[in-house]
Formats: structure tokens, C-alpha cells, sequence
DNA sequence: CAATCAATTTGAATATTATCGAAATGTAAT
DNA sequence: ATTACATTTCGATAATATTCAAATTGATTG
């Protein structure tokens, strides 16, 4: 993967508000098979005690690293992680064992 | 892990330069058996076109971050990757496919 | 249509970061 | 001891980030 894009994705990891945010809409993901995968917005404005326009921002920046999905439903919006990135993140960093 | 400390991880892998830098370190480990597993910062200042005082601002935040371990060796600094730390980053990313 | 609610945009304040050049420090070699 | 070299610290600056309050947009409901 690119350098730059990998960085990016960091960065948008590498603030704790906004990584709490990217945790919460990846919990979410664990009890998906009952809701179908999706993770209202609103829901996670109430658990955190930043603002709505700063959560706004915030998934802004966290699909914009691809690594949330986000769709509007009317009203509300909801997300849900990119698996398929996050599992390349995750892939690049497990450095396979040297021999010791 | 606490959030914060990820927090810290992620931030510090989060500018290009800085990620190049890890990366490298990553990379030398690759090739580590021969040498012992050291990696000289003077060998990457010079395929990093930043000056040499970024450079350790740079190893002291990855340090920092935990993400390297640091050990003077005379009028050298060298560098190795804290495998552990990021291995458990890996899993942390690694999320069990949910059932479709 | 009017009121309401979710989300976004805008504008601004403040804080943090990346980077550099110059100077300082520490170590090694001559 | 003097020189040379690797790294660090300091001080400055420009760029970026975080966050909020206020105003706006878009959709839903009464």
C-alpha cells in the first residue's frame, strides 16, 4: 500500500475522540447480525461527550481514510467499517516472526 | 489496550516521513540475523531527505509511542521494532469475520 | 406549510505539529 | 587536546488539527 494512504489512515486513527468513534461503529459491527450492520450516527453522539458538528468532522475524516462506510437512511446516518481495509491494515503490520 | 496509548500508537505512525522511518526500521529487522538486529539512524538520515534534528524528533516520538526501542551504541543510535507491541496492534485490527 | 430533528457547513479560537537552522552535547579518532 | 562526526536541544515559523457556537440544509412529521 501507499505510503501516503497508509499515513492517513493513521492519522485518522490517531486522535482519541475520533478513534473511540471508529470503535464504537466497529462494536457495533459485532451485534450487526441482529440490526443488519448499521450504526446510527445519533446514537453515538449521546456516548461521547464531544459535539455534533465535531462528530461530523470526525466520520468526515474516517471515510474519507476509507475506513468507515457511511449511508444515509432519510434522516439518520449510519456507518459501518471497512472491513476489507482494516484487515489490510492489520495484515501489514503482523510482521511475520524472524527466526530467533 | 487503552485508547489513549493506541491514541499515542496511531498518531505516531501518522506522518508520511515518520511512517517511512518505522517502516525502515521494520525493514532491517527483515535482514536482522545477519546483522544482530541493529539498525543505524545514520544509514536512514541519509535516504530520508529531512535534516538530521526531524529525524530524531521523529525516532523519539516512535520510541515514545513504544512502537521502537532505542540503545546508543558509542557515537550511534540504533534502532529495532517493538514486535510485541506490534503484534498486538495487529490483533487489535484483526476483527473475526462476523457471520454474513 | 410549519415545526422539528439530524446532520452539515461556516467561521473563529486555540492548540498541536512538522520542520528547519543554529547552537550545544557527547563520543571517537587523530 | 583538537578535530570530526552523530545526535540532541533550542527557538522560530508555517501548516494543520480540534473543537465549538451559530447558521444552514434536508428530511420527517404534525
Amino acid at each position: 500500500m501507499d505510503i501516503k494512504k497508509m499515513a492517513k489512515i493513521f492519522k485518522a486513527l490517531s486522535n482519541p475522540n475520533r478513534l473511540e468513534l471508529f470503535l464504537k461503529i466497529v462494536d457495533a459491527r459485532e451485534s450487526s447480525f441482529q440490526t443488519g450492520c448499521d450504526c446510527f450516527v445519533t446514537d453515538i453522539i449521546d456516548s461521547l461527550n464531544i459535539g455534533a458538528p465535531t462528530i461530523s468532522h470526525h466520520i468526515k475524516e474516517l471515510a474519507n481514510a476509507d475506513l468507515v462506510i457511511t449511508e444515509r437512511r432519510g434522516k439518520f446516518l449510519t456507518c459501518r467499517v471497512n472491513e476489507k481495509l482494516v484487515a489490510e491494515i492489520s495484515k501489514l503490520l503482523a510482521l511475520q516472526q524472524s527466526p530467533k
